[in-house]
DNA sequence: CGTTTTGTAACCATTAAAGTTACAGGTGGT
DNA sequence: ACCACCTGTAACTTTAATGGTTACAAAACG
């Protein structure tokens, strides 16, 4: 199960995207999200290197960078998983036996198509869809 | 990331396919895998469970149960993943703000049509695809 | 009848995640 | 200039999942 960073993630930008003009705290969003605020600061920090916010320290809140039309959910996604690969293989399997030998470059071909098929769709789907339905 | 049981399982599939008429014990299997031959009956259960595959107390081995090209890859995904959610989502975001209150239907329905699309990936692929592959 | 194997339970080690405390360094208001 | 507040980050704790391991009962086969 992929970890609630994600999800946190998209939570923190929706939040900054519903009030574009006002700097949001890290405790403010803490509040929404209901955890501590160094968890947010923490992925607000990732999603500052990835370019979606903007934040300057000792000025207090943090402020989205992007459109959320121009923002993709894979956007959110890269931005805060570390690890690229979603599926993991077995290692060092035996040499020795024809399956053994072959099967993590054949597991990383088929794994990879099913990681590109969840990424496309989370490419599919933006910032503003989420807040559009967020406010109905 | 997902872990290595689903790897393991297509591997324990790909040995058995491989040799449909051949009973392969859980030792056989694991000196492949490279693991414990714990590991691999854990995992044998699962198989078994979702009809993979045929197992006797007391008797060595196991045996493949269908062709395989009727085992689709999400059949083996889904006999050794227990959760049934991809991503998770935060618990108990503040129902006092109106993105905190609509998050979590709101992921949910994202987060369903990325997995979707993942698993519907694994199910164009069969475990013949597989095997096909490792004997190239 | 004894060796072997499966099926499980139980336990340990490792790892990742999330929450928390603490604090240095920067800002802005007063 | 000072002070209260905020960010950024390191460090620590707790919890949970995973994978490996030991142990053993039940079953089967020669």
């Amino acid at each position: 199960m992929i970890n609630t960073r994600f999800s946190v993630a998209v939570h923190i930008l929706s939040l900054l995207a519903s009030e574009p003009e006002r700097r949001l705290s890290s405790s403010y969003m803490a509040a929404s999200v209901n955890t501590n605020p160094v968890v947010i600061r923490r992925i607000s920090g990732m999603l500052k290197q990835a370019g979606l916010l903007q934040t300057k320290p000792g000025v207090s809140g943090a402020l989205i960078t992007r459109a959320p039309e121009d923002i993709t959910l894979l956007d959110i996604y890269r931005a805060v998983q570390q690890e690229d690969l979603l599926f993991s293989t077995h290692s060092s399997p035996s040499p020795d036996c024809p399956v053994g030998r072959n099967i993590q470059s054949t597991l990383d071909e088929s794994f990879k198509r099913a990681q590109n098929a969840m990424e496309a769709e989370l490419q599919k789907q933006s910032l503003a869809d989420v807040t559009a339905h967020l406010f109905v």
